[in-house]
Parts: C-alpha cells; structure tokens; sequence
DNA sequence: AATTTACCTTGACAAGTGTCAAGATTCCAG
DNA sequence: CTGGAATCTTGACACTTGTCAAGGTAAATT
C-alpha cells in the first residue's frame, strides 16, 4: 500500500513495520533540519511550509508525505533539537580538573554559543512561548527543560565537587537562575548590544563561586 | 482632511496636533485591551485582526483606522501592558513591617497572578520571544523587561532592609532568577500540573533568605 | 441649517496558508 | 526485464490573512 493514499498515522505504522522504519526516520530528521533552518530565521509565527520548502532542497508536497500537518513538523524538530543541544557543556564537565578549567570551559562554550547559535536558541524560546498556547508542544517541550536543567545542574556539581563543597541551590534554581540570564543576553545580543556578552560572562563568574 | 485618506503616521501626527490627542489615544488603548484579550488567549502567531475584531465589540476597519499596521497594534498593546505589570508588588513592599509580612505578600500576590493571569503573561513571554526576531519589538521589550528588573529589585531591597542586610545579587541575576522560575512555573500550571504553583512558593520561600 | 470634519462599516483585493490528490519518477523484488 | 510499491512533484482546493478604499453616519464648526 503507498503510504501516501493512507493518513500520516497509518503512513508512518506502515512503514515502521515495514522496516523502512530507519530510513523513513532519517529522511524526516533530514525534514527537520531542513525546517530548523527556516524556523530559526523566521520564527514559529512567520514560518510557513512552502518557506521552509522553498529555503530547503524539498519541495513542499515532500513535508506533507512525512509529517501528518504542520505540528507533527515542527514537534520532530523540537525533538531533533534536543539532542543537539543537552550534551553541549558534557565535554567540558568531563574533561575539567579545577574549578578555573571548568569556569573558563563554560564560559568559552557560552561565548561561542551565543555567537554562533542565537538563531537556534531564539526559536527554543520562541517554541517553548508556544508550548504555552499550543498542548500539542507541551511533552517535548517540558521534557527537554527537565534536560536542560540536569545539564546546568551537571555542571553545577562538578564545580561543587571540585571545591569539595555541594551546590547550595536545587537543580529548579539554578536552571531558572542560568536561563533567565542566558535569555537576557541573548535578547540583547540579537539587539545589537555588545555589552550583552560581556556582562553574562562577568555575571556567570561572579555567580559560581556563591551558589556552587 | 480626514484621518483615513492619509497614512497612519500623519493621521497620528495630525490627531496630535489637532488636540483630539487624548481621545484619540483613549480610543488605542480601548482597542488594545481588547485586542489583548484575544492575543491572551491564542498567542502572537494565530492571532489576526479579523480575529481580534470578532472577539470585542469593534469591526476589523477601526484597528486599520487607529493603527497603521498589525505591528502598530501589537506595539501598543505591549506598552499598554506594560503599565498593567509593573506596579504589581507596590503595595505589598511599601505596606509590610517585617521579612515575614513582605515574604507572605509576595507569595499571595505570585499565587493570584498565577491563578488569574495566566493568560497574560503566557503572552508577554510570546512577545518577548518574538522580539528575538522582529526588531521593531525590541525596544519596548528590553523597556519592560528593565521595569520588571527594577520591580524585583525594589522587593529584594525592602527584604534586605527589613532584616538589616543588602542583597546579595544583581539585579540582573535576580531579575533572571525569579523571571525564570516564574515562566516555568507558568508553563507547568498551564500544563494542569498542580504542584507548579506550591513547588515555585516553596523555592521562593527558600530563596529569599539567602539572596537577599 | 449647511458644510466640513471625524469616525466607523462594509466589502473587496491580492497574496499566502495548510492540506491534499493525481500523476510522474525512482527503486527494487520477482 | 517488468510490475508494483515507495517516493516525490506539481498543481489545485478552500480558506485566511493584512491591507485598503469607497461610502455612510454622526458630530462639530461656521
């Protein structure tokens, strides 16, 4: 049966038991790169299909054959995202043998992040804003926050464990603690303030050493 | 000359200097509120005039008639927003004796803002998201959130003061950290989850001795 | 009372939207 | 090689969108 004269849900059943499963995921991830694109120069709210389309080597009819609608879309590129993005500071954690390596492994991954990954960041909290409208968001994206968090929180006990101390805020404080700083900078940053760098890097500095 | 047969900067221009300035402005933040409503309750990206219209008791002509574009509105709607927020505390602040009084008055306040506003707030952070990518957002954004940052601000000083101490922060680090528990908690209660609301009073209940 | 101005309604336009299906193409098992 | 399945392209559909202008109504001014 082609899967195109079925529904999207029957489609993707057919073709996972069909054992085209892996290669039928990766062309969709291929989708949602592709998408991610897009969605991160435009934002949810200005993305349309045929953009995407249009800003990839697809054609648009290609989205509708491996996604049931647009939310199915966009919910596989959150998801992809994800693993892009909770493993970042892992190396630095890992490889850290002092409190000033693993600070300045931070700060360095921070900078570079900030600089060459804003776009991908602005559309995290542009879809996590919709998460708030749309329930259809809601799983993937708390469960990505509950990543990130263990990500700070990672870091924030290696650098206790490195000073032999234990982390003086819970896992909750931190995370709200780091991205409601991370968020300021990066809005300031895409503003064209040159200051927002700096002042996140001073800020982060002078933060560790009080609440780890 | 008639307002509509020029563009909307003249048409404002000329409003202003013909001394129906105030009703004129009355009229805009009038169709803002309503406007707000609909924005509350479907989000920057699904909201369109006509939707707008539909849900207050004007017709879709009048917001082309008041605003020059979708984006005019919008702005206002935000500055109008704004004025909403930002004094939410005040009284809480200039009316407690004790660390005790100011701390179970914020709590209160935080619970009913929660409770009632949801919808509200859910918005500001979808505006402030997409200020990441429309640029004519941006100033009246990075305005408020500095309001909002001087709002924290004022209560961490009073705690302080009331216990003889001085924060033990930034202002930037403060703002972020009760911006960021605040937004997580919101998406948390949004999602039905009915330990967001307690969860977030106990860590503020913990925070504050320690911060400030 | 007459006329100009401010305010609002209505309907239209062009562009863009998500969705879908019919047909072309590619791929592969028999 | 061949027939059928998987994949992709194309074009169409019904609908919504922001924008705008022609016209009507109410209010103010002369």
């Amino acid at each position: 049966m082609a899967r195109q004269t079925t529904g999207a849900a029957q489609r993707i059943a057919v073709a996972v038991a069909a054992l085209g499963e892996e290669k039928f995921n990766a062309r969709r991830i291929e989708l949602a790169d592709a998408a991610l694109e897009t969605l991160g120069e435009l934002g949810f709210a200005r993305t349309s299909l045929r953009e995407i389309a249009q800003n990839s080597a697809f054609t648009h009819g290609v989205f509708h054959y491996y996604f049931s609608n647009k939310l199915d879309l966009i919910c596989c590129c959150v998801r992809h995202y994800k693993a892009k993005c909770v493993t970042r500071y892992d190396e630095v954690v890992a490889t850290a043998q002092s409190r000033d390596q693993l600070t300045e492994g931070f700060l360095a991954k921070l900078t570079e992040t900030l600089r060459t990954e804003a776009r991908m960041h602005r559309l995290w909290y542009d879809l996590r804003s919709q998460a708030m409208f749309e329930a259809a968001f809601r799983k993937d994206v708390l469960e990505i926050d509950k990543s990130l968090e263990a990500m700070i929180w990672r870091i924030a006990s290696r650098y206790a464990e490195l000073g032999g101390t234990r982390p003086a805020s819970s896992p909750a404080a931190l995370y709200a603690l780091f991205d409601g700083l991370f968020q300021s900078a990066l809005l300031k940053h895409l503003a064209d303030d040159e200051k927002a760098i700096p002042e996140l890097l001073a800020e982060v500095r002078r933060l560790l050493p009080t609440i780890c």
